[in-house]
RNA sequence: GGUGCCUUGGCCGAGUGGUUAGGCAGAGGUCUGCAAAACCUCCUACGUUGGUUCGAUUCCGACAGGCACCUCCA
């Protein structure tokens, strides 16, 4: 089926098509590893891999997806220098080795990164490759060499920087976001203290090192640069060692697409000669209960908060899929709540399709329009809210046990098929209850059921209260109960 | 200051120039000793204000409110 994207670059859903055979090559940007992931990350990376289970399942494509990990950049440095309150006994001891510092530092969170999005339904063996930026130095420091070449980059006190207004006359600058050189930054604070930059448009390739903090050697005619890359430079030099150049799609927040994005194109097109990429997919930010997540206002919450409060991730997952990528989502927990039932819904319908019944309903064309109407909607940019909402019409009005033998063969095949992108459902039969329930809570059940038996209702209606104080359900049936524990 | 986005029923969240999005919550009903679960039914909104139009929530303008980026934050 094909497939439209909106492309931030034209801003304009455009159909899409990889530029070489049936493989697309995307890139998102991930992680920075200097702490665990917060909901925003995740909803980025969802995102992400929302997109490439589409790609997969309904454009049939093959999916190279390299997803990077920054594990060099100031708050790395910062947070991973010796006497740093951020540093975990888990990590291992610090000892005077600054870069050993780093990587055990990054190695840490990278690891609980992996775990996070693990949890979260994004499958590892989905990536063709993680890398870390500390991997490609070399490669880094030959772009930036290539740029100097070309004239568009110069040194400043052992750092590189990018020529902003050399580049214009080049080229533009400015594809992915409209600047004003006149206004630009006139209310933006500039970091003055910092480096030494010709032009404030300008951004730094390079970074000199710093007292104190880990550095790679780099020599450019006869200058001594040692030091660290720059954040863009990253980015550009790992998409064209991975993936080649020009490829398929890049995504990311839309914060980044300025001025991460931009100087990613300017850099990669004034170095390799090429744009980096056709499609640029921005992800829209997520806010916490109506307002800007931050720390301050107490709404910042990490995956690993959350799961403390005993949510369960799957949830998070369905949630975030419920609304378009593209529109502010925001996260609440009764939306988390509304978005779990939500899922359970559709989890006990794929369960009464495994049951055997006597379903008379033969009309395919109702199933074989929902279908068509569910993948068309993911299929044309990711539209999540519109296929849910054609399952969920569909099981309103086709009651799983109205379904003769052949339509419920048939709606299994698209569940399977529609959990190959969402991820959230189990396609099996509806498992036997096997939970654990304490001795004291099958006591109570049982004595309720005498009280009951004996018509002492009374009697009954508070033992039923104190099961469900203890956190279990019970629920009468023909001769008996059924016992559960409360999600 | 510059650039861009948003404002839908109790909540979340789609969409459209004129006919029901969907989910959650809520109400009523069937069932039940009462519940629960399940099932059935109901709940019809589009920030304010001008304009275009036979007709606007949908197009255009203004206003109000909110948000994002310009600060190596997804």
């Amino acid at each position: 089926m094909q497939i439209y994207l909106y492309n931030s670059l034209t801003k304009t859903i455009e159909p899409f098509k990889p530029l070489e055979g049936n493989t697309v090559r995307m890139y998102s940007c991930g992680p920075t590893v200097y702490n665990f992931a917060h909901i925003g990350n995740m909803r980025a990376f969802l995102f992400a891999d929302l997109l490439q289970r589409v790609l997969r399942t309904i454009g049939a494509y093959n999916v190279k997806w390299v997803m990077n990990i920054t594990n060099i950049d100031d708050k790395t440095i910062r947070d991973s220098a010796p006497g740093s309150t951020a540093w975990l006994p888990e990590m291992g001891s610090q000892t005077d080795n600054l870069m050993d510092n780093l990587l055990k530092f990054t190695q840490y969170f990278e690891k609980s990164f992996l775990e996070d999005i693990s949890k979260l339904g994004i499958r590892l063996e989905h990536f063709f490759s993680m890398p870390k930026a500390t991997e490609f130095i070399p490669q880094m420091q030959e772009l930036i060499r290539r740029i100097i070449k070309n004239g568009i980059a110069y040194i400043s006190e052992g750092s590189v920087y990018f020529n902003v207004s050399e580049w214009r006359k080049k080229d533009t600058y400015g594809k992915l976001y409209k600047i004003d050189f006149e206004n630009f930054r006139a209310g933006a604070r500039i970091d003055a203290d910092q480096y030494e930059r010709e032009d404030a448009n300008d951004f730094a390739l390079w970074k000199y090192k710093k007292p104190d903090e880990p550095f790679w050697e780099f020599e450019v005619d006869g200058i001594i640069c040692d030091g660290r890359p720059g954040w863009h430079i990253e980015c550009s030099t790992m998409e064209k060692e991975l993936l080649g150049l020009p490829f398929d799609i890049h995504t990311g927040g839309v914060d980044l697409k300025f001025p991460h994005h931009e100087d990613e194109i300017a850099q990669s097109k004034a170095g390799y000669g090429v744009e980096p990429n056709a499609f640029w997919c921005h992800n829209e930010f997520l806010e916490v209960e109506g307002q800007k997540m931050s720390k301050s206002l107490g709404n910042y919450f990490t995956l690993r908060d959350l799961l403390e409060k005993g949510i369960d991730p799957l949830d998070i997952r369905i949630a975030m899929l419920s609304a378009h990528y593209g529109s502010t989502y925001n996260f609440t927990f009764d939306g988390i709540n509304s978005a779990r039932k939500a899922r359970f819904r559709i989890q006990d319908y794929i369960y009464d399709l495994h049951q055997t019944t006597n379903g008379s309903f033969i009309n395919t064309d109702v199933l074989n329009e929902m279908k068509s109407e569910v993948f068309t909607s993911l299929a044309t940019d990711l539209h999540t809210p519109k296929a849910l909402a054609s399952v969920f019409t569909f099981i309103n009005d086709n009651p799983a046990n109205t379904l003769n033998e052949e339509a419920r063969k048939s709606a299994l095949e698209f569940f399977t098929k529609l959990n190959n992108i969402f991820d959230v459902w189990k396609i099996e039969p509806r498992p036997v209850e096997v939970v654990n329930i304490p001795i004291e809570i099958t006591d109570l059940a049982e004595q309720r059921l005498k009280a009951k038996m004996s018509k002492n209702f009374a009697e009954a209606d508070e033992l039923r209260q104190k099961i469900i104080d203890a956190g279990y359900y019970i629920q009468d049936s023909e001769n008996g109960y059924r016992l559960g524990k409360k999600w």
